[in-house]
DNA sequence: ATCTTCCCCTGACATTTGTCATGCCGACCG
DNA sequence: CGGTCGGCATGACAAATGTCAGGGGAAGAT
């Protein structure tokens, strides 16, 4: 139950993060910390899983926004394979869907790219003691936003219509009249108070529900 | 003209990044060189502007996407009041207009995250020399994709509609009719050969068109 | 000087989208 | 069991949007 392993062997990090000057960066700045070693970098989502089997880390430092596969895509493929492997979760912006999304797959921490390397050494002592740190204002964002009130068909269909698809190609692609798809639209636009779907579409991604 | 001013006084940077993680590092990172000293951080751009005036530095590296004002406009303000500041912008995703416009408001550099901390300042010192320095991914991006296609008034609609307007509210906001707010969005998505004003708006966002 | 071209602007018409009333089915409760 | 509630699905009607033909004016070409 020691948080700082000081005489004790280090704890041995995987960075992932798409932008090698950031990842790099980061790398050495946590290099200056005795207790911390990086161990393995990787700058997409299955690079990362690569890197994880072939050097299980002790704890994984996952940027949200990868390309391949999400850093919550990755954390849930590391729970499965290697079940000793923390995840910390870091990212830009936070949606707070994602938040929720991540503690789902099991991830132990999320923090957002505002923190000082100072205090990421830090979470990652507290997360590889076996606790959990979330970000007390995403957490805040993430209660206030709740859960998602819109039902799967609902969800489904704004899904769809994300990308500006006209009715007719939603209703094809979801093998439904137009007339429902219009309904769901219009349903999810009073559920979640806005003028109109593209509205609609924009405040769920914002809250990760889509 | 030395590209490396070995034991002259070192370059004076300011960095300006709202990502507290990124910047610390960075500048970690920078401080390692021995002809690079960063004098002043900022986490937002006018807090960029302000530190820019209290410490006059010789090259400014800048984020593009930062609360308050871009790097762009701070870059303009900057030519403005310190012309021997050179600017230099770094940037996560790099849109095509984006690189545009930062070349118009005088910037001398244009690079994407995704370089090394050890090429940045290689960078740096290539701009601080007089010289200009473009990502060579990120200009081929550009120049494939040329110059906006959209007319001022078509430009401007565009914008008002960006974030699911009605036809009515645009119209009010630009003091046009419906019909001719309908017409600059359809002509708009004529040009840009999408389907509807929503991937229109997309589309132009991609290319830093609006 | 006149012509051509492009941009700006408009209203009328067809199409698409949003709203409403309605029916069906399964889950939960008394 | 019967009743009620919420999700799923549909078509009809009203409102918003996209498309079209066309007029006026400024800039550059012949």
């Amino acid at each position: 139950m020691t948080a700082v392993p000081e005489a004790g062997r280090p704890v041995r990090l995987l960075l992932a993060d798409d932008e090698h000057l950031i990842r790099g960066a980061l790398a050495a700045l946590l290099a200056l910390e005795d207790d911390l070693l990086v161990v393995a970098e990787a700058a997409s989502g299955p690079e990362a899983l690569a890197m994880a089997r072939a050097h299980e880390p002790d704890v994984a430092v996952l940027d949200l926004q990868m390309p391949g596969a999400d850093g919550v895509r990755v954390a849930t493929s590391l729970r499965a394979e290697l079940p000793g492997c923390r995840v910390l979760i870091v990212t830009g912006h936070g949606r707070p869907g994602h938040l929720k999304r991540a503690l789902e797959a099991g991830v132990r921490g999320f923090v957002p790219k505002t923190v000082s390397a100072q205090r990421l050494a830090e979470i990652i002592r507290t997360v590889h003691a076996g606790n959990r740190y979330v970000d007390p204002e995403l957490a805040a964002d993430a209660i206030s936003s709740g859960d998602s009130p819109l039902t799967a068909r609902e969800a489904e269909v704004l899904e769809l219509a994300a990308d500006g698809a006209p009715v007719v190609e939603i209703a094809e692609r979801a093998a439904l009249s137009q007339g429902t798809v219009r309904n769901y639209l219009s349903s999810a636009v009073s559920k979640l108070g806005v003028e109109n779907r593209h509205a609609a579409v924009r405040l769920a991604r914002e809250r990760g529900w889509v």
